[in-house]
DNA sequence: CGGTTTTTTGATGGACGTCAACCCAAGTGG
DNA sequence: CCACTTGGGTTGACGTCCATCAAAAAACCG
């Protein structure tokens, strides 16, 4: 099923493009592998030879890095229908590892039978280019993020981007299945309109750099001023606009609280 | 000239590889156009059209973002022979501005026609695919130096960088120079068997995300210790062995002060 | 030698980490 | 059905790293 593959890869580089169909043909040779990992697996660790690169097909996902200390960084999270570890295509080994957060469905692509296609077609090969530039560009905003922003301001921005990307992956499903609705798959759990992030603390603390406490913190104060609600193990933004506004640019000094005035700006993928 | 390309980006992707006799051919058919630049100039500015991608031959540059609050952060310097904004090949905009330090002479390339020549040659997309991996490889170490590691560590750790790639684009130069002696351009400014980083505080504080006080504290504590000294604008790597030491993990709990004796392990291209 | 840019230093405060609890839900075994 | 465990979340007290404000000294430059 290349297709799948296909659309995750338009939908990647850019929302709504599409491959000739002489591209789709051409991936349709690569017939992938499916594995399947329950949540909470390692999938690879860092440093262990990388001979496939990996599409998510179902399930949720992060690469991480430990460090001397103990602590840890999560470099990336991975939702349905996105690529794994795209910068590793020319690397011999993992830079980061991998590990699910619930239960997984990964299609593995061999990467030498990808990159000798790169002969047989430069449009292949200006794709993978494309989708890897998409990847820097996201790695660069996380990076001024992280120096440049507050904590308020990265936790709203982490949770819209969740937030979207999983949207979008949700929207690619329906997508596919409107197209051929041969399946009788239908989304078993009730699909709640309002959105729900359900990613631990300590994930969150990780990835944006911060501590659990802290992250517990901040957490409190957007639900107190009524952006988010805690449910169960989840998040609920109860309030986007609100969100947006303070992962945008919020003014914290008490001098001028000009509340969510000004619209949200940098953004990795949210917008 | 297009040999000078192809030392850096053999240089740039991994140390000592080479090209085949076929590419060289390939890339000299893509002559460049050479610009200068003096010190402190824009090159050019975030937003821009994006449509060539450039060699630094002389001079040093950085590309860097602006904040809303007025606050910058820079995203990566260049020394020469190394090649800005790689992952914007497949872009129409520049997603950073391009500034330069000193004086400085660009080599530009035409992106289509360098894209177009990957139908020709499956082997320049893998470079290139190669390269941009590299360079994102380095993105993801700096993003997690910023978030995890202590303004110490990050200094020091960025004093070696600079020194390394210094280094080894004099060593480039040497190596052109005697494998070919038909030019006498020699270096004229003495230079220093001692590593000289010349780099203004400010922009290693916009660098490192810090305030230009902090840097210039953290600079004197290392002065303290011996591992630098500032010559006129410049800093002195005289103790290379007791930076690594920091930059890798050093011991700041004063229980087991064990000083400088844990190696160097994360680095983005030292060592 | 002024004038400008860069570096240096001190004082003060805020954002965030660390330590140390306690709570709550879900499972597990008797 | 209840003790026990386990994994997350929540909260307070306290300390530290680093930003900010402010001002002076040094280095460079014409």
């Amino acid at each position: 099923m290349a297709r799948a593959l296909i659309q995750a890869l338009t939908g990647n580089v850019e929302f709504g493009e599409s491959l000739s169909a002489k591209e789709r043909l051409l991936l349709n040779s690569f017939p992938p592998q499916k594995l399947e990992f329950e949540k909470n697996t390692v999938v690879f660790r860092e440093g262990e030879p990388a001979n496939q690169f990996l599409l998510v097909e179902k399930g949720v996902c992060f690469t991480h890095r430990h460090l001397e200390d103990g602590s840890r960084q999560i470099i990336e999270f991975y939702f349905p229908r996105e690529v794994v570890a795209l910068g590793e295509l020319s690397k011999a080994h993992h830079s980061a590892g991998l590990m699910t957060l619930s239960d997984t469905v990964l299609a593995v692509y061999d990467k030498d039978e990808i990159t000798q296609g790169f002969s047989e077609s430069p449009e292949l090969s200006r794709l993978f280019i494309r989708m890897i530039s998409k990847q820097q560009a996201n790695l660069t905003e996380r990076l001024v993020g992280l120096t440049r922003y507050s904590a308020r301001q990265r936790m709203a921005h982490f949770l819209l981007e969740v937030d979207f990307r999983l949207k979008r992956s949700e929207m690619l499903d329906f997508q596919e299945l409107s197209g051929k609705c041969s399946q009788t798959v239908m989304p078993e759990e009730t699909t709640p309109n309002r959105s729900l992030v359900k990613i631990p603390q300590v994930l969150i603390a990780d990835s944006l750099g911060l501590s659990i406490v802290h992250v517990n913190r901040i957490l409190r104060q957007l639900r107190e001023q009524g952006c988010i609600a805690t449910r169960g193990y989840g998040i609920e933004l109860s309030d986007i606009k609100a969100l947006k506004g303070i992962a945008g640019w919020a003014a914290e000094n008490p001098t001028a609280p000009k509340d969510a005035v000004t619209p949200a700006i940098p953004s990795i993928s949210v917008e």
